[in-house]
RNA sequence: GUGGGUGUGGCCUAGCGGUUAAGGCGUCAGGUUGUGGCCCUGAAGAUCGAGGGUUCAAAUCCCUUCACCCACCCCA
């Protein structure tokens, strides 16, 4: 009996929050181009092996949040839940490698979750992400961190905290796993029910739960920064160097961890201040594993991804965007047959010339007509009657300035109205 | 996935066991002959999220379910 809604986590996008919206992504494209940095645009479904077998089989990604369905032909097909992995399909499938390298790129698209939805947190979410694949270099981890906070920047965001991390390469976080085994064996008892189960699906996880952020054993654990290679700590110290280079302030979080597999060395993440619950805007790290994975060639990478929802809810919250959409410049009042038909050629006339137009629909009185314009928001009223369709004129009233209304003729409005705005 | 909160016309809210569910905003129409914003009048629009149950009687109590919100989990 009950009409039918939005399907659960998924939302519409009306009319009033389409502006927010485009100004969001038309700014992340621009600074997207002001690195050099160019779309790419991949499907929205992918083969499911694109995601499963990257992610990490102990991955949230793979155990529940993958939207997964056979098409008619038989295909295992899944939702995009993520950029990257697709990404870097298309970077095979194209031999992109045969271009210079580091290719750059940015998507801008929809991704889909099956994750229990709350604030900050949608089963159909917005990301805009941008890889540079091909390179190992510190300095395109510090690219990626400086376009991201370049992004935020101008969108208005401001006294975001940026927090990296280095997780060293797969091998590195065997070994640091081993160690934190052995550092939370002892205490395994004491800790929350979560960290135990952490402690044999993904222990690194333990270090950023919110329960045990106080447990000793927890305060006391050894950091992945005494455990890295010399190679991993070069690296990241030289991100650290471009970094400062660039004037880009950071904190060092040891915690951050990751919850895929395929991720390597540099990790960071983005949060606004007075952090809560959903509050990570955008996050990024290096992913130097995940080409082979996918078939293709060893081939180092680094990106980042931010969350458009997260970025307009604290757009909203600072009051960086009032709803404020642009008005239409020119509504029509037709009256009687004459009338409408004139005015419908006027309004021809106007869009020709670039001048948008709302046209009043014929049939009404001519106060509602008026109340009509008026709601419009529109910066002149065309009122178009018998009258005017005869002498070749259109009476041309400003709606929202205290000019008074004058007749023209209908060769001459485009170019007064021109000359009055 | 776990725990908690909420659910009344498009929006905000009143009503919290008992006659035809009230108000504001918004929408539409009208306020004499071709002119808006204020004001006035009127209309449409709610089986009170949905489904069961208790009761002579339920929007009001109970159960289930769905959705949203908050925290955890996870992540953008």
């Amino acid at each position: 009996m009950a009409s039918p809604r939005a399907p659960r986590g998924m939302h519409d996008t009306l009319p009033e929050d389409a502006d927010l919206w485009r100004h969001i992504r038309d700014t992340a494209e621009r600074v997207a181009r002001l690195f050099d940095y160019q779309q790419i645009t991949t499907p929205i479904v992918e083969d499911a092996s694109v995601f499963l077998h990257t992610a990490g089989d102990e991955s949230d990604i793979v155990q529940k949040e993958v939207y997964l369905f056979d098409d008619r032909g038989g295909d295992r097909l899944a939702l995009r839940p993520e950029g990257t992995a697709a990404v870097c399909r298309a970077y095979i499938e194209h031999g992109m490698s045969s271009r210079p390298q580091p290719v750059r790129l940015f998507y801008f698209g929809p991704f889909f979750r099956y994750d229990r939805p709350q604030a900050g947190r949608y089963r159909q979410l917005w990301q805009f992400g941008a890889e540079a694949i091909g390179t190992d270099s510190p300095a395109a981890d510090a690219e990626l961190i400086d376009l991201q906070l370049t992004l935020y920047r101008e969108l208005g965001l401001e006294g975001l905290t940026l927090r990296i991390n280095s997780i060293g390469t797969a091998e590195t976080r065997r070994r640091y796993a081993e160690v934190l085994r052995a550092h939370f064996e002892p205490h395994i008892g004491t800790l929350s029910r979560d960290s135990q189960r952490r402690f044999e699906t993904n222990i690194l996880r333990i270090l950023d739960s919110k329960e045990d952020l106080e447990h000793p054993a927890v305060q006391s654990a050894p950091s992945i920064l005494e455990h890295l290679s010399d190679e991993d700590r070069e690296h990241f110290e030289a991100v650290q160097t471009h970094l400062r280079a660039l004037g880009i302030a950071y904190e060092i979080d040891p915690r951050i961890v990751r919850g895929l597999d395929y991720y390597a060395r540099t990790v960071w993440e983005v949060e606004p201040p007075g952090a809560g619950g959903q509050s990570t805007i955008g996050a990024g790290g290096r992913y130097d594993g995940l080409m082979e994975i996918l078939g293709g060639p060893s081939t180092p990478a680094v990106g980042f991804a931010t969350g458009i929802e997260r970025v307009a809810l604290n757009m909203r919250e600072r009051g960086l965007w009032q709803a404020a959409s642009e008005h239409v410049e020119v509504v029509t009042v037709p009256l009687g047959d004459g009338g409408t038909a004139f005015a419908a050629k006027a309004t021809r006339i106007l869009r020709d010339a670039g001048i948008s137009v709302r046209s009043g629909l014929a049939g009404r009185s001519m106060r509602a007509a008026m109340r009509g314009a008026e709601a419009s928001g529109a910066t002149w009223a065309l009122i178009v009657g018998d009258r005017e369709a005869e002498a070749g004129v259109v009476q041309l009233k400003p709606m929202r300035a205290e000019a008074d209304q004058r007749e023209v003729r209908l060769d001459d409005l485009v170019s007064a109205i021109r000359e009055l705005r």
